[in-house]
RNA sequence: GUGGCUGUAGCUCAACUGGUUAGAGCGCCAGACUGUGGAUCUGGAGGUUGGCGGUUCAAGUCCGCUCAGCCACCCCA
């Protein structure tokens, strides 16, 4: 048993595992590419003033501070241990990337399209499908108020999932504002729409009953948790249409300007390639930065969501003074304009492995050169060389000996060909590539042995 | 952060109600044989029973703490 282990919900990758992570990673960032999206960078830890009362909701308390360090500690504990810490690592990208905004705003273009992809770091107890450090990638455009926006991200993460292999998933939609306003027209309160927020969030995993005991618990009253629960339950069924007919009579005038939105968002995107774009008038979301239309990704039958997203206009400004900016004279929310989505990466790859999404096995290199003697060790580095000038990936086994093990090893690292680097044949020129499956064993003059692995390899037009 | 379950060789597991030097399969290593691999034979290494402490004549088996995993809650990607 071994004596030491990561921290728990953080893990070691072995390298099948680091391959298939790299591998993921890659077809997400070509497609974020392939949208025009920029790649850029935040550090791990921002100042604590940066994360403190800036909407990350319950996030906030699940934070990995850093403490401070030196003299700094030293007065902190002599006044008496309040303000220990001065930093913390960041919980998610879009609090960083508002702060990024924020100190680079000169060098950015005016509308800033951006992704990025990293890990963050929760300080909650890990689960299946939760982890203490995981990896988001995120896309995000900043500067453009349009519903534009919201179609873009939407597409480029469906997009994503799609080129990972999924498909028949269910972008839900919904709009911040807009469940405010519908929660308030039950009659509750603003401050029970915080926990009528969570009982909401429940209604697709829990009875409907178990929700309005909790309402009621949390302070909320028997009429309002009553209709609010018959209201849900009407809409069930209902069509999109009339689902947004609904709402908007419960919601009148104040709503109709977010249920304009959701419209032109559902007409503005196209059909997705992983499924389809829905209107849920439920749908609730953790942050409280949101400003806009929200949106999550969830999958049947998984506990938790793949991505979550939505629009946080004014965090920016946020970030710097402290408060929210002044809304527009149309009571549109001031500041910079803001909108994201971000994919689950740990999640999306858990559930790959359980619906076994995973079309090819990776391998650690395209061909092994495997080293009989020690005297056959300086042509099969040369021969690693000329491979690698070739273009393939060429492993040279780092010790001379029998060719067993060496094929084993290969065979292990998903290698699918051998080159014995036998110093006969290398005299006579024409060596043997060993098909690691088939074990079929065929000469090649050295010149042509790149190619023909190339060949076999697909690697070839 | 709260509560519950679990933790024995690299892997999968065994060891009756606490009782002698904790076992097996697979894997691994060495040798034989082969002589560019999944067979066979022989032999071998490897465990402070997650860690620390306690109860007991005696603990893998009981108790406490701690670390890790899983599950529920909280919440979320």
């Amino acid at each position: 048993m071994a004596k030491l282990s990561a921290p728990s919900g953080f893990r070691d990758f072995l390298p099948d595992a680091f391959r298939k992570r790299a591998e993921l990673m890659r077809r997400i960032r070509e497609v974020y590419e392939s949208f025009g999206f920029e790649g850029m960078d935040t550090p791990a830890l921002e100042n604590l003033q940066v994360f403190l009362g800036k909407g990350g909701g319950e996030n906030e308390k699940l934070m990995f501070h850093v403490m401070k360090r030196g003299a700094d500690l030293q007065r902190s504990l002599e006044k008496g241990g309040q303000e220990l810490s001065d930093m913390a690592l960041r919980f998610d990208l879009t609090v960083p990337l508002a702060r990024y905004y924020n100190t680079h705003r000169a060098e950015l273009p005016a509308v800033f399209k951006r992704y990025q992809i990293g890990p963050v770091w929760r300080a909650e107890r890990a689960q299946h499908g939760r982890f203490r450090e995981f990896i988001q990638c995120d896309v995000d455009v900043l500067g453009s108020a349009s519903m534009q926006v919201e179609a873009e991200v939407i597409l480029a993460t469906s997009t994503a999932l799609a080129k990972l292999g999924f498909s028949g998933l269910t972008v839900r939609l919904n709009s911040r504002p807009l469940l405010n306003l519908l929660v308030r027209s039950f009659g509750i309160g603003d401050e029970h729409v915080a926990a009528a927020f969570v009982g909401i969030d429940k209604l697709d995993k829990v009875p409907p009953e178990e929700v309005k005991k909790e309402l009621l618990e949390k302070g909320i009253s028997e009429a309002a948790a009553a209709a609010l629960l018959a209201f849900s339950a009407a809409t069930k069924t209902s069509a999109s249409a009339a689902l947004f007919d609904d709402v908007s009579k419960r919601t009148g005038e104040a709503g109709a300007r977010h249920i304009a939105q959701l419209k032109e968002v559902l007409a503005l995107t196209p059909e997705l390639p992983s499924g389809k774009l829905v209107f849920d008038p439920f749908l609730a979301r953790g942050m409280d930065y949101y400003t806009g239309p929200i949106f999550e990704i969830a999958s049947e039958g998984v506990p938790f969501s793949l991505a979550g997203g939505g629009r946080f206009d004014g965090l920016v400004d946020k970030i710097a003074s402290g408060k929210d900016p002044a809304p527009l004279p149309d009571g549109r929310p001031g500041g910079v304009p803001a909108c994201g989505f971000s994919i689950g990466f740990e999640r999306v790859l858990l559930l790959m492995e359980e619906k076994g999404l995973f079309e090819t096995a990776s391998r650690a290199a395209d061909v092994l050169v495997v080293v009989p003697s020690a005297d056959a060790a300086a042509e099969a580095l040369k021969l690693g060389v000329e491979l690698r000038a070739a273009g393939l990936r060429a492993d040279v086994y780092p010790n001379a000996g029998k060719p067993v093990p060496q094929y084993e090893l290969a065979q292990k690292k998903g290698i699918p060909y051998a080159i014995l680097a036998d110093p006969e044949k290398l005299k006579s020129g024409t060596l043997e590539i060993r098909d690691l499956a088939t074990r079929q064993n065929t000469p090649v003059p050295r010149a042509e042995l790149a190619q023909w692995i190339k060949g076999k390899l697909g690697m070839i037009p």
